[in-house]
RNA sequence: UCCCGGUUUGUGUAAUGGUAGCACAACUGACUCUGGAUCAGUUUGUCGAGGUUCAAAUCCUUGACCGGGAGCCA
């Protein structure tokens, strides 16, 4: 399936092809570098699908790399939900796990590099005279006071800042650049601060950090990496990128090339506002099914195939710009039309009497796992005197052209026998549908009639006696407009009320008791749904509806 | 206001001076024991204004609009 994407190209392709062209590099090596503060989501998987399958293209490698410099925010929690991610989506950094924390002797090396080259100075002004003396977008910075310290004397600090002599915020080793230079970031940006709290890996070995700016270029060279494919939020920060390599003169010289992350319409999927999602309790958790976390799409019924398809789809360019979330669904529409098994469900079940059908009679009718795929066999489902259907596929009083069951009409039963309904029976006092009464055609059986009848509905079905009770959890759109917190609305505001719907008095074929955990079943006509991989239990089967079927009867209803 | 980037149909994305294409969406129709799938077809586009050229989405000038940027976050 990645045959497809190796024809594809875009514009970091090109840039790579003139590279090698050029000789600048003579192979390819990407990395993924994820923060461990918190868990992945489907844009994350684009940067992965982006950075892995270029590497693929040009027969080279990408690192898997968790970019650790901060240890007040990042935890081994994250780092383990992040690799369950990527190996699931089938993803393989093979034998190059790393962590920029694993560098930090190295980085500090680089560092004292720097000030003897005069290029690095110690700086003691505060947090808040440092934003003073960086000025404004359109006013120039002022050097820091600072910034002339001899070489030895910086020297001196920055080994007593490692040291621990300094309390915390204290003091920073700067980058000597240009004050009045119109890029912010090129106005002597922080290197190293001093942290004095114990990282996830290093402990207390240290009490000094180097921050993203001076870490990621050498990083990136300490791996041999030849582009660094990283979101459009950083191409600001690539002049300062490229002087770190410049100035800290590394063996290897990486290429930073800044792509446009991804925005999905009906979601949101900033950090922020996924966190409040899950810690006010709109949603189950981080990984509640209408999240876009990766957890999320995988407890949803998303295979990795179908992302992975879906990221190919959506191409990379340098535009801001916002996927349609129908494309996403066409995606496992596709990949689960091929894989997924059909199976009967009922959801909303309404009770069918088949009243010259002999009673305590059991027929079994074998009905084909998946017309798209022959390999997948068949079964055979038993057929008796009362049955359930979709309730809404009952209408006392159809619209023009509704072709299921009404009153006087008939329709087939999926694999059985056409049926007529015959009478309506009804609550006397509330008027709701209690059950109704349909004749059987014994001549069509298996579902054609000899008499070259024909029946313009098909329906599914459920032998009473022979199903399971089950729970359906109906989920759609967490949002209910395209882009949540638009036109200074609250995200909150856009909260689609009917996101998760839940049916609990389902019937279902009794093999769904077996059903495996990620694989997606097709309920046949309601859509794709998949066991919950938390809640399912052969006692009490659960489901998820991973996306309904594409619906063209609901279209013509509406009008 | 300064710096950086961007603008091709409803949404994404190609076309790198030479027929504006593909996918999704939408709409027709055919077929169908899933109103699914499949098949066939249709509609809609180069941000504006100038210029260069036989020829411009592409090059030049200029304007508009959108996104990002003043963490000791990444």
């Amino acid at each position: 399936m990645n045959e497809k994407t190796n024809e594809n190209s875009n514009f970091i392709h090109d840039f790579i092809d003139i590279d090698l062209e050029e000789k600048v590099y003579d192979h390819v090596h990407t990395r993924f570098p994820p923060e461990p503060n918190g868990y992945l989501h489907i844009g994350h998987c684009k940067a992965m699908y982006i950075n892995f399958s270029t590497a693929e293209k040009y027969h080279g490698l990408c690192n898997l790399r968790f970019d650790d410099t901060n240890p007040i925010k990042e935890d081994v929690e994250y780092v383990e939900s992040i690799m369950e991610d990527i190996k699931w989506l089938g993803f393989d950094w093979e034998d190059r796990l790393y962590y920029a924390s694993d560098y930090f002797e190295e980085l500090y090396e680089f560092a004292e590099h720097l000030i003897k080259k005069g290029k690095a100075y110690v700086c003691d002004l505060s947090q808040q005279e440092v934003r003073e003396y960086r000025g404004t977008p359109t006013e120039p910075g002022k050097n820091s006071p600072y910034r002339e310290r001899t070489v030895e004397e910086n020297l001196d600090l920055f080994r007593r800042m490692r040291a621990g002599e300094f309390p915390e915020g204290s003091r920073t080793l700067r980058a000597k650049i240009d004050m009045a230079s119109p890029n912010l970031n090129m106005r002597d940006p922080v290197i190293y601060r001093i942290l004095k709290s114990s990282h996830h890996r290093t402990g207390d070995k240290w009490c000094i950090y180097p921050m993203y700016d001076f870490q990621h270029p050498l990083s990136d060279a300490l791996e041999g990496i030849t582009h660094s494919l990283c979101s459009l939020e950083y191409e600001d920060h690539r002049p300062l990128y490229n002087w770190v390599v410049n100035e800290c003169e590394p063996e290897h010289r990486p290429r930073q090339i800044e792509f446009a992350r991804l925005n999905l319409t009906y979601t949101v999927m900033s950090k922020r506002y996924l966190r409040e999602l899950v810690e006010t309790g709109i949603v189950s958790g981080w990984d509640d099914p209408r999240m876009p976390t990766l957890c999320g799409l995988r407890r949803r019924g998303y295979t990795p195939e179908a992302l992975k398809d879906f990221c190919d789809r959506i191409g990379v360019a340098k535009t801001n710009s916002t996927v349609d979330y129908a494309l996403l669904e066409h995606c496992i529409r596709e990949d689960l039309n091929k894989k997924a098994d059909r199976v009967m469900a009922v959801l909303r079940p309404l009770k069918v009497i088949i009243d010259n059908y002999p009673d305590g009679q059991i027929e079994y009718f074998e009905v084909e796992n998946n017309p798209e795929n022959p390999d997948s066999g068949t079964r055979n489902v038993p057929f008796s005197r009362e049955i359930y259907i979709e309730r809404e596929d009952f209408m006392e009083n159809p619209p023009k052209k509704y072709f299921r069951l009404y009153p006087g009409g008939e329709v087939r039963l999926k694999g059985a026998y056409f049926i007529k309904c015959e009478s309506v029976l009804k609550d006397p006092l509330t008027g709701d549908i209690k059950e109704i009464h349909c004749t059987y055609d014994p001549a069509s059986k298996g579902g054609n009639s000899p008499d070259g009848r024909k029946v313009k509905g098909t329906i599914h079905w459920i032998s009473a006696a022979h199903a399971i009770d089950a729970e359906a959890r109906l989920y759609d759109k967490l949002f209910s407009v395209p882009n949540p917190g638009e036109d200074g609305r609250e995200y909150e505001d856009d909260l689609n009320p009917n996101s998760l719907e839940v049916l609990t008095d389902c019937k279902v074929e009794p093999r769904l008791r077996e059903a495996s955990m990620g694989k997606g079943y097709q309920f046949l006509r309601m859509g794709y749904f998949c066991p919950d991989s938390k809640d399912f239990t052969k006692e009490r089967p659960v489901f998820n509806r991973i996306v309904g079927l594409k619906d063209s009867w609901a279209k013509v209803a509406k009008k």
